[in-house]
DNA sequence: ACAGTTAGCGACTGGAAAGTCATTATCGCG
DNA sequence: CGCGATAATGACTTTCCAGTCGCTAACTGT
């Protein structure tokens, strides 16, 4: 143990101890969003968020009260409204309601399925039990506002007599399973049965908008006076 | 402490300490599985399983090699067809593909979505990162069939000229997305803002038949000579 | 430059729960 | 009835990790 044994803190140095306080808290968000998605709330180690964040584990607590703190800042970070924007949208949309739709779907697919929002999502569903707070979030952020956006557009395609008077009709927040069923498809069979994502929206809107069957919806009673 | 002291092992005495080799897997895997419904895996506490099964916890580890081995034995004994009657229904069925479709999603409803299905759902949904053989085998047993099954369905609508050339066709496992939307449902959302089970299954029955418009699927272009 | 403030560290603590094992109770069988 | 065989037990051991705390080092203001 002699002279060169305290090492000059020089710049290449990568152990130099930093004070950074503001950059701190989301590097540790985004630290810890891996980790839980990587391994669930339950089975993450702190000391693994902060090696990933490149801090220790006594740094976490100065930001956060405790992993629960962690966790839920981490989610709520994520959750966030995915079609802001599309309100917007509808409102000044020109085309016909199918148009409407398919870009909607589009949209989706791109902005929600084929994202890494079903990684969050799987979390949610998991941990939805012990956090019913995230999942009354998740509802209010994200899926309060996507229904509200469907029975918009099916509002606007009635107006425009465009829109068939159903169960469908009545209840539009059925639209969008078929997206759901591709989020779902992503966290647990893709590697399993690919799914092909373009196909899948296609079905969606081909679907959506025009359904299954060739003939009419039963004809009405009353209009059959003779066959 | 006299005579009265030493219980005699009469059938009122809960505490009775019994060998019954082939009574306590099936006991250990429905206390299991209640546990891990409730808890998740992670934090499910095999002390709790074995109070629930009326056992003790070393009695666990004569069945099943660790805690892994268990879930997986209760996720299994929960994993199997749910549909395994419909093809041949499907076979035999008269009546319209309309009618066969309400049907089949009618059944797919109160078994699946009305069950307590949505619940083993959940589980393999959070575990399916860390257990893929439960996500595999899930999909082998349930949602392929599940899907073969549509595809069967379709198949004979298109035979009979009732089923429109389309994505959707092309793609039927679409046509299970408002079910799954049902489940996921249950599972996340009921509590905050409940969802109609009768509804939902009218409207995914209008909706698969019929789609949501009302003008025809886009006049093929070749047709229209004049307008 | 110096003192005061506080971000950052990581060894340590306490508790919880998985998994073990020596002991005990029960059973099947001769 | 008595004697292996073995199912059952629960105290014990081990492992793991959330959360703590005294200390150090980096920044701040004067």
């Amino acid at each position: 143990m002699t002279g060169a044994s305290s090492q000059p803190p020089d710049a290449t140095t990568p152990k130099a101890r930093r004070r950074r306080k503001d950059a701190r808290p989301a590097e540790l968000i985004e630290a810890g969003l891996r980790e839980f998605l990587d391994n669930g709330y339950a089975a993450a180690r702190l000391e693994d968020v902060a090696r990933r964040a490149g801090a220790s584990k006594g740094t976490i607590y100065r930001y956060f009260a405790d992993k629960q703190a962690l966790f839920q800042a981490c989610v709520r970070s994520r959750i966030g409204p995915a079609l802001d924007d599309f309100p917007a949208v509808v409102d000044s949309f020109e085309g016909s309601t199918r148009a409407l739709l398919a870009h909607l779907f589009a949209t989706m697919h791109r902005r929600i399925v084929a994202s890494d929002m079903p990684h969050l999502f799987r979390i949610i569903v998991a941990e939805g039990g012990r956090f019913p707070d995230l999942a009354a979030l998740y509802h209010r952020e994200t899926v309060a506002r996507g229904a509200a956006l469907v029975e918009r557009i099916v509002a606007r395609g009635r107006a425009r007599g465009e829109v068939r008077a159903g169960a469908a009709a009545d209840l539009p927040i059925v639209l969008i399973g078929p997206a759901l069923l591709g989020v779902m498809w992503r966290i647990l069979f893709q590697r399993i049965a690919p799914l092909d994502g373009e196909a899948l929206l296609a079905a969606h809107v081909d679907l959506v908008c025009d359904g299954l069957l060739t003939d009419p919806p039963q004809p009405p009673l009353s209009a059959r006076s003779s066959a």
